[in-house]
DNA sequence: TTGAAAGCGCTACCAT
DNA sequence: ATGGTAGCGCTTTCAA
């Protein structure tokens, strides 16, 4: 790195102090008009703009978010969740002058020691919070740091702001569309139970299956991964009484699930339905294709990394709610046999 | 963010200048042993750690590293090369004290532009340089700014690292499979033009075919999405002299391909055999499963990621190859018809 | 072995 | 409207 043109420079170029040159390319007021031209036109002719390092330690601000994703690398590299949200963050970002610093981690503890340090170091002004787990640590974290977050599909709480997509309504469509079909026996493969969104997934089968007054039995648990849901498959597929139709808490293991179901002999909608939640492009690119409930994950980015520079500018917390999901059906759901 | 614990604090409860404290935590010689301990011990008990923006500032450097994907979001979010890329790279910095800042963008112009705001506000060390093409110009960006720059996947040159694995052997193995298999008409399904892995691929693919004694059909061009091996199946399927095996640049595609060859009522492998690249591991659990070359995204992360480091740290330039890309048989490929 | 002080590049306050 | 200057938190000579 060779670059040593600084603030300095531009004001001995333009004949002016620092002070000024500061006031004028942050469009200050209190310079005149003709000295800003004057000392914009040098700063372009010099190619300078200004340090982040130095605004940063004056400012005390990084001008920088960070995600800390806690996934093992398995799902992580397949759910296309991860690559949405980040590009509507980054859309958002990118004009404010922001920055997204992304680690990943392989559990929730590790997890939680890099948002600790990027914390320790001041790497970043504030944080978003996604796979949020009950209880989730990192809620006291920020707290006790003060500092701005914004948490992913969780309730409005104190002190953070939230981001929501209503998954109700759509497990509720996709859940209905099934017993119109004929199911009776729908099962459910499950995530990991001490994530919130695991839970909401569940309670929302629970809740139609109810509803219908239709027995729900002891959800499968997995890990929201591929193999996961062809594990899944294999437990399930083989009960003496086999569920007519299945709902699995995302579409990485629905798909699983179906693989593992054709692997085992049995026709797709055909023996057995298979739904999923999230609505991934591979969806409509498997066969059958995919009955799922879809999300808008990009979206939820945009409006996490808004609320986010919100608060880190100064306002207070927020809520907000998105399109609520939708049911989306495909060919691996039919009549119940 | 409240915080105000400094440098200062902790020299002021240990009783010594600033200048000691700093020696001392970063275990530079000149510090008695008694005077490190003390200092470490107020560290820890007021739960200081140094400001990176301090230390940023006077050491000139960010200790951060920058990627800024160009892809189309659809490409980006399905592709899981990407995450197994990044969390192969995070392996690395996470241990040396770096981080880093993710930037997507649609377009190579956009994406370039990033590269360059980037550099200008000193944010970043070094880069990574992905989905490199030909002409490539970050090359002369990163070469005339100074920066520090590894690129993924190509020959090896003058002035930044390179990391590469092996694709001729994998796809010259999975074309002989094919030839092995009876195919005479081998068609390739290609990326954008000018992306350089797009050309190494399909130059393997041309090699092969002509070590074979085969004739090389127009490659169909296509933008590696799920959607362009969909299109490329309607163009090729419907040929009156159609290919009785196709080779896609990558398994997204070879997937679209797929699903759309059973939608015209094709049989994969009967009709068609299909083959991609990548090994990602959504052909495990697509049906037929797909035939690829399996590829190391995450190794090939830590590699640039040390390389990286290395020169930030004042190493030179270096070169070094993971093992090459093999291949791995599975169900879409099989006797020609 | 330790400390004083000069930067690093910028912002912001206070004079002028 | 403009300039001087004191920080921001750290590292790094150079003296003591």
């Amino acid at each position: 790195m060779k670059q040593r043109i600084t603030i300095v420079d531009v004001a001995r170029q333009a004949g002016v102090s620092i002070a000024t040159v500061s006031a004028a390319l942050n469009n200050r007021s209190g310079v005149a008009e003709p000295t800003r031209q004057r000392i914009v036109t040098v700063a372009e002719r010099l190619g300078w703009s200004p340090s982040l390092r130095g605004r940063s330690l004056s400012q005390e601000r990084a001008f920088t978010v960070g995600l800390v994703l806690q996934r093992e690398s398995s799902v992580i590299a397949s759910d296309p969740f991860f690559a949405s949200f980040i590009s509507g963050i980054e859309s958002v970002l990118e004009h404010r002058g922001y920055a997204l610093v992304l680690q990943v981690a392989p559990t929730r503890t590790r997890a939680f020691e890099r948002y600790r340090r990027l914390a320790a170091d001041h790497r970043i002004d504030g944080v978003f919070l996604t796979d949020v787990s009950v209880p989730d640590p990192r809620f006291e974290l920020v707290q006790d740091l003060g500092m701005p977050a914004v948490a992913i599909n969780v309730d409005p709480r104190e002190g953070i702001s939230t981001v929501r997509q209503d998954h109700e309504r759509g497990i509720a469509a996709l859940l209905e569309h099934l017993v119109d079909l004929g199911h009776r026996r729908i099962a459910h493969v499950s995530g990991p139970k001490d994530y919130i969104h695991t839970r909401q997934r569940e309670n929302a089968w629970r809740g139609v299956l109810a509803a219908a007054g239709l027995r729900a039995s002891t959800p499968v648990q997995e890990d929201f991964s591929l193999a996961g849901g062809s594990r899944a498959a294999a437990t399930l597929l083989a009960r003496r009484s086999r569920p007519t139709a299945v709902f699995c808490s995302n579409d990485l293991m629905a798909i699983g699930f179906i693989a593992k179901a054709a692997e085992m002999g049995m026709s797709v909608p055909g023996d057995v339905s298979v739904a999923g939640y999230d609505g991934i492009d591979f969806g409509a690119y498997v066969r059958p294709s995919l009955t799922t409930v879809t999300t808008a994950p990009h979206a939820l980015g945009e409006l996490a990394a808004k609320a986010l520079l919100g608060m880190i500018e100064g306002q207070t917390a927020s809520h907000v709610d998105t399109e609520p999901a939708t049911l989306v059906v495909r060919d691996s759901t039919g009549p119940a046999s």
